[in-house]
Parts: structure tokens; C-alpha cells; sequence
DNA sequence: ATGAAAGCGCTAACAA
DNA sequence: TTGTTAGCGCTTTCAT
């Protein structure tokens, strides 16, 4: 019923590409070859460039005239080809993401964030997985470039000093989450020391005094920051920080799992754990369940990056929440900003260092340390 | 130290546009300037089309001058204009996918499939969300379209014959998740009439009768065919379908909750729940957390989607997992069947109807009716 | 206000 | 084997 009233609007024509130019066509809409300015000049009675204008809402056309050209590009069902304009003005209205982890969530709500921002304004978004490997991030890089994004957004991997080449030739590129070492500018991130300090504070209010960490992977800002925040919680606390209570993970699921594993096995196991993000709090959280030590009746469990499981969880998840989807709405209006100075948010100049405040969201896996501490 | 090492590869050129042709440049490795194929040629001391064989790999080019070109390429750090190479053959080697929830945890891992099998053939991926409004759905396909992707990967939001006119006019589109009505080709979906007829079994098996079902947006595919395996495993136990105990929702987490709401608060409420997707089934527990109703001890929830945080849960959840990752390989397969039909692999052909299994994941969610039911 | 013509950087005949 | 050349579909001066 209304779904035949919708066939006429079919926004495609077809896609062999046969070429035999300046033949028949004056309607040519059942053709399988693909419409051309040319055609729409050519039935509207006007000249290609004529049509460009009209395509491209130019004015220093008459009314009568844009008239005519709408109606043709209806009645042919004319869609302007994107790849032709971009090779004559020299840009795609492309951007390029690339980010170490398409299964994190965290990323997800990134994309998502950034594709809204991008979508408002004619962007399209070429989404690309470097797996968490300096080589795939580059040759990924190398594809967008030769694709020629306007600019790329990146979670890197790496923390040396490869993307000075890019930076040094003026490729927009604006980085989220993690920044490489040296780099100051140009970039979103979370607020990491503060988020960590502050869950490690509530932590230590709760009392305790045996805290471990299940870090991420420290060759990233995200990774070290997150235990810098930690370490200064606890030394303002004068907490020692135990090595037995520090364990190294690499911010995936089986990392969270053996840290939990080493830590709930320990003789003198600690009462409370920071875990730095969201797959080894879930790791963390399965080692618990396996080894029936219950949370938070025997072990706190504080846990960066919160979604919508979290809070259903039993228990319920005290967390860091991440500005996911800010970062990424930030990250793409900063970008914005460097692909066109004019229109950049003085909210988020070109250049900038972003740092986003998190939220302790304090549930139920945190409370008090179960046994009473050494009497004073 | 070894970043240090790094610098030197950096892929990239200039970007700056500025145009003043034949000039100057014989090692323009500083200039602002982008650098084609004539550079390259130039400094090689060959022609242009030499420098385009190397490039593609062609063979009919002596070692000798081979190896010239690739000095002057790596020199120059130049990289291929893949926009005029798209314009010159009429490809682009990327393809569209428009997802309607980019923030469903379901879609992010068929992305990474569709992603993964992308990447070996050299494909990009143009990401678009939809939102669920076939408006946008429209707009992003058009858009799609006129960036000239070689084909497109959709989950789409109507059941109406608005692809019709694509299919018709043979754009490469393979659809995943649902079909829209009338299609039964060019599809790759998961078996979900099967998987909410086990899923209902297994409840019924437990000893259930009074089953509920919150259901997804009947609009789409999906949300019919799981409401029908259903129906079917009720049917066959001659256990009826009360009204009472069908909630519609939309595939989103609040519909999940709303539906909770009300079926835990009937006066004889359903002792096990069938929720048709993730997002619902979080919205669920949240309810049934909120009312104290203790699952699996008042009520068993059987949720569609599995992910890693189900089995972490408290309870673990007892779920149907669909193949995600798998949907997306096959469908980026069927993809890759249309656009080269010479490579298309014979498990995946292109016009077919791929249905997936799914797997009950019995965990702590469910478990036999609290009371005991009406005495025979 | 309108159109003719010259490319954007690349590939693919076709010549040499 | 190598180079010359003619476009791919579009935008943009520059004449008219």
C-alpha cells in the first residue's frame, strides 16, 4: 500500500558502467549507464555548468532555469558523483577513524559520538581497526590518506614519535583518549589522574588500606595516567603501594581475569581493586565469581568506563564513567575546526588539549574492607 | 631512541592545494605541494604510465626501471591518489554499511566482522547510522551512493519494498539482521524463529506455564520471527499465549524496563520472561531488580544477545547468542560474491538467504518455577 | 545570466 | 617494453 507510493523515490540509478559517450539518451532513466551532469544539461536544456550551480545552490542563476534543472535531476533520478567533485576541488567530505579496538564499547560510544557531529555537518566516516598494532595503525593510516580524508581522528597506538611526520605536514588529525608522549596538543581525552585519584579516594574512605590495581597497557597516556592517579591517592593516604597489589594487564578481558586471579589468591589478599577499564573489570569480576570470593562482601571492586550493564550488574558496579560520547562529539568539532578555521568552537580550538572530567558513579560492588584493620 | 627511527616513514605527504603546475619540483619532498604520479615519473626519469604499472603491480615493466620508480616513490613519499584512480576505473573499493543503532553492542560486533573480512580484500568501510528513521536511512543511502561505494551492507528499518528500486537497478546491497518483506534473497540472518523456539522450550522444560515475552519492534523481521518461534513452542506445549503476558517493545532498553514493570507487577504474574533482544533485557532486569523480585528465584529471564558481560552477571544470564562476527563475515562475503562474481565463495553465493544458527547459553538466569503449579 | 573549455590525478588503449 | 594521449565527471575561470 504506501510502501508502492515510495518506489518512485529509489535515490539510485544503476551501476554498470558501460561507456560509449554522446550517444541517445534523453531519457534514460531504464539505462544501466550511470547519469552524468551531462544528461541532466541535456534534457533541462541547459549547459553542464548550469547544473553544477544548481547542484551546488550557487546563485547567478534564474528561477526558471533552476527549475528546469530540479526537474530534471528528478526525472533521471540524478545523483551527483561525489568522487569526480572531490578530484576536481580537492576534498571528500571523508574523515578517518581509527581506533585499536572496534569490539570496546568504549570506542563504540566514541564513533557514535563523533558520527552524530560529523553526519550535521556533510561528513562521512571511514572506521578503521588497527587491532592494537603499530603496523596495521599505519598502514591504515597510509589507506586514508591515499583515500584523501579531510582529516583523521585516531586513538593511537603508539606513543613514540611516528606521527610527527603527519603533524609536521599539516594532515588534521586530532587525537582521542590516549596522546603519543610529547604531545600536548591536538587532542580529547579523559580527565585519567582525576578519575583514578578520585575512585581511589573513595576507596580509601571506605577504609581500606589493602588496595590493588589491574592496570592497562602503560605504553599508552590512558594506561599510565590511570595508576599515576592511583599512586597519588595512596601516598596522600600514606598507603604503601605493594608490588604484589600492582598487576599489569593490557586493558583486554584475560588480562582483568589473571590480575584477579593473582590478586584473590594472594595470602594476604588485597580488600578493594581498581581495575582500569571496562573488559578486565569484567575479567576481574568473572575471577571473583570462579573463586566464590564474594564482592563486595570480601573485595571491592572499583572498575574505569561505565555502560549500561553496569549499573544492572549484582552487584551493581561502582564506576569511573567515561564522557564517551563527548569525547568523540569534541574530538570531531576540534577537527572540524582545523578543516575549516572560520567556523572552528571556541569551546574546542584546533589545537588544544581537551581534558574531560569522568564520574565516580558509586554503586554497590564498593563498602567497607570486611575485617576490622590492625586496632590502633 | 627507536622513535627517533620512525621518522622517515611517516606515509604522508602535504596536503596544502596549490596549483601551479609544471614547475620547479625535482626532489619536492618539503613542498607544500601534493605529489602526483609526474613527479614521481619525472624524477624516475620514466613516464607517467611506468610509474601507474609499478604502482598496480602490472607486469610489462623491466626490474631495471621497477626498482627506479619505487626509489622515486619512497623518496618522494608519495602516495596514489585513490580518488582519481576511482574516478579513471569506476570503483572505489569502499563499501557502506548503515546500521539503525550504532550503539547496540549486537551491530558493533557484526561491524567487526564485516571490518575484518573488509580489510583482506582491501575494501574500506563507510559507517553510517541511521538511527532507525528511514528517513535517514534514505539520506544515508543516497549519500552512499553518491560517494560511489562499490556496494552496501544494510540493516534496515522498513519492511516496505523501498530497496526494490535498488535491487532493481542491481546496486550491490546485501541486507543482514532483517529482510525487509517480500526479500529472501540477499541476506544473511540468524535463525531467530529457532532460537526463540529453544529458548521458549527450555523454559517450558523447566516447568514453566506462565511465560511472557517481551517482544521486539514487529515491524522488522526479527522482531516477528522471534515472537513466532514463540508462539510455536508454546503452541506445541498447549500452553496458551495471554494476552497479558505479550509485551511489545522496540528493541530498546526502556521498552524492556516498561515491559518488566508491568509484567512483574500483574497479580499473577509470569514466572519466566523472553526478552527478544540485549538491550531489552537489560531494561528488564533493571525492573526486576527494582521491584526485589529475585531471578531466577521469582522469575526466569531468558535474553536474546550474548555478550561478555552476560556471563558475568548476577545472575549469569541464560541467553541466546547469535553469531555475530559470523553475520558480518558472511554478509561482507556475499558483498564481495556481487562485486566479483569470479571470487565468490561457494558456501556464500550472491543472491542466497543465509539463515545462521543460534545457541541457547544455559546459565543461572533460569531455573524451575518457585511455586509449585496447580495440582493435577 | 550563461556556456565553453581547461583541467583535478589517474588508467588504458594504442603507437612506437 | 615504453610513452603518448584521451578521457573518468565534475568545478571554475573567463568570455559572451
Amino acid at each position: 500500500m504506501s510502501s508502492r507510493e515510495k518506489r518512485g523515490q529509489a535515490p539510485f540509478s544503476g551501476t554498470k558502467r558501460r561507456r560509449k559517450r554522446g550517444l541517445s539518451p534523453f531519457l534514460a532513466t531504464t539505462s544501466a549507464r550511470p547519469l552524468t551532469m551531462v544528461d541532466v544539461a541535456r534534457l533541462a536544456g541547459v549547459s553542464p555548468a548550469t547544473v553544477s550551480a544548481v547542484v551546488n545552490d550557487k546563485d547567478g542563476v534564474s528561477e526558471e532555469r533552476r527549475a528546469r534543472v530540479r526537474e530534471a535531476m528528478a526525472a533521471l533520478d540524478y545523483h551527483p558523483d561525489q568522487i569526480a567533485r572531490s578530484l576536481k576541488i580537492g576534498r571528500t567530505q571523508v574523515i578517518g577513524m581509527v581506533v585499536p579496538d572496534i569490539s570496546n564499547q568504549f570506542f563504540l560510544e566514541v564513533v557514535h559520538g563523533i558520527e552524530t557531529e560529523a553526519l550535521q555537518h556533510g561528513y562521512s566516516l571511514i572506521l578503521c581497526n588497527s587491532g592494537g598494532s603499530t603496523e596495521r595503525e599505519q598502514t591504515q593510516l597510509s589507506t586514508l590518506f591515499s583515500r584523501r580524508v579531510d582529516g583523521a581522528i585516531l586513538a593511537c597506538t603508539d606513543s613514540s614519535s611516528a606521527y610527527d611526520g603527519l603533524i609536521r605536514r599539516r594532515f588534521p588529525l586530532v587525537f582521542i583518549d590516549r596522546v603519543p608522549v610529547g604531545f600536548t596538543r591536538g587532542a580529547v581525552v579523559s580527565n585519567n589522574v582525576q578519575g583514578a585519584y578520585d575512585a581511589t579516594r573513595h576507596l580509601i574512605d571506605l577504609g581500606h588500606t589493602r588496595v590493588a590495581i589491574v592496570a592497562g597497557d602503560l605504553r599508552l597516556s590512558s594506561g599510565v595516567d590511570r595508576v599515576e592517579g592511583f599512586r597519588k591517592a595512596m601516598q596522600e593516604a600514606h598507603l604503601p603501594v605493594r608490588e604484589e597489589y600492582f598487576r599489569r594487564g593490557d586493558f583486554q578481558l584475560d588480562s582483568g581475569y589473571r590480575g584477579g586471579q593473582e590478586l584473590l589468591r594472594l595470602a594476604e589478599p588485597p580488600t578493594a581493586i581498581l581495575s582500569c577499564n571496562n573488559k578486565m573489570t569484567l575479567g576481574l569480576m568473572r575471577a571473583a565469581g570462579e573463586l566464590r570470593v564474594p564482592c563486595p562482601g570480601r573485595v571491592s571492586v572499583l572498575g574505569f568506563d561505565d555502560f549500561e550493564w553496569a549499573a544492572s550488574f549484582s552487584p551493581r558496579l561502582t564506576t569511573v564513567a567515561q564522557p564517551t560520547h563527548e569525547i568523540g562529539r569534541r574530538a570531531m568539532k576540534m577537527l572540524l575546526g582545523k578543516l575549516n578555521p572560520a567556523s572552528a568552537d571556541p569551546d574546542t580550538p584546533p589545537d588544544s588539549l581537551i581534558v574531560l572530567d569522568t564520574e565516580l558513579r558509586i554503586r554497590e560492588s564498593t563498602a567497607p574492607p570486611p575485617a576490622p584493620r590492625y586496632p590502633t
